[in-house]
DNA sequence: CAAATGCCTTACCAAGTGGTAAGATGACTA
DNA sequence: TAGTCATCTTACCACTTGGTAAGGCATTTG
């Protein structure tokens, strides 16, 4: 069955979302299904491995939707807007991605691999190129367009993987009153700086 | 000598801040340098503790650091502007310090101690409040104010935290062309944001 | 001078780490 | 029917984990 694969990867994502690639154990993985660490190590052969086969799903699942989303737009700036508000809900309803992504982030710092950020880095320059044709910025100030997409990128992420901090020190109702009220923000913010200027 | 002590801190930092907590061995840190796992434990009882330590100098550092650039500078606007921009060299000046505290953001899901989301409370707070000034929002809406006070931490913070992956898949010229202009793209986005419908 | 204290060491521990080796079981195939 | 293969097991392995125990040594304190 692959079946057992699938659940091992499930079961990967949230203890690697959760504790980061140093922190996960893979017998931890393996206690929480009911296979031993051994059935997992054949699937995979070595914790790389399934680390790397959890990051290959999210990156494309994340690859897909945005062609989801620029397949659908077909003006500029809506689709520049709607791809982030998509990769906004994105964030939201896979929290744990989120997470995963940014451990990702902060373990590059020491990583050599770099696999993962190639993964991704279709994605940013997609981003970069949108952004750019908003901005009307010529090839060498390619920078400022970058620096637009980054800031969004942070608004959307830093914000989802902050659920825990934020609904524990302003408790739950503020904390939904905030998240309910964040994804209008963001298009609010994306519309001020889109006119800014142009 | 409590120079011993520093030390420990020090590197300590640097290796949170590189693996996260569960990440990080209190043998790593102490093999940075010239002493035993035993010094270190001597010195902070555990390895919890030690980390309690660390993250307390990162909270008053930032803490000083806001009270400074408040009393800086008397319009609110320019104030608010200055914050975040103060924050963001603040990051760029201390990257560790930054990795280390968005690990604990990511970590914050397990823990359930939250002593330091309680650290950075007031920092938060005293943003928020900043922002509803300059927004004329009312109370009930300060939902408003925090989203915003959040997309500018997220965009100061994941940009800072995400240098070793940008520089790596960018190239280190195009990644300085990025983060030169970065401090100016912040203002804009701000300048962008305040001047919206107000 | 004696006692206490701070700093740091070696020695040790039970539990957990990623991974190998060697099967057991069952299904599919020659 | 015998052989192969995928799946999953128990048994191990050397190494690392956070932490305890106990003591050496120097400085401070009574």
């Amino acid at each position: 069955m692959t079946d057992t694969r699938e659940r091992f990867i499930e079961a990967a994502t949230t203890a690697f979302a959760e504790r980061g690639f140093y922190g996960t154990s893979i017998a931890a993985v393996s206690d929480a299904l009911p296979f031993t660490k051994q059935a997992l190590l054949h699937h995979f052969g070595s914790k790389e491995k399934l680390y790397a086969e959890v990051m290959k799903r999210i990156s494309d699942r994340l690859m897909q939707e945005l062609d989801e989303i620029r397949d659908q737009y077909a003006d500029p700036r809506a689709c520049f807007e709607e791809t982030f508000v998509g990769l906004y809900r994105s964030a939201q309803q896979h929290p744990n991605d989120t997470a995963l992504l940014m451990h990702e982030l902060l373990d590059n710092r020491r990583r050599a691999e770099a696999s993962k950020s190639w993964y991704l880095k279709p994605l940013l320059d997609a981003l970069t190129e949108m952004a750019m044709a908003l901005l009307a910025i010529r090839i060498r100030q390619k920078h400022i367009a970058q620096a637009l997409v980054y800031q969004l990128l942070g608004a959307v992420n830093y914000f989802t993987v902050s659920e825990p901090t934020l609904s524990r020190i302003f408790g739950k109702a503020d904390y939904a009153r905030l998240r309910n009220g964040y994804e209008k923000e963001l298009r609010t913010l994306i519309a001020a700086r889109l006119d800014f200027g142009g």
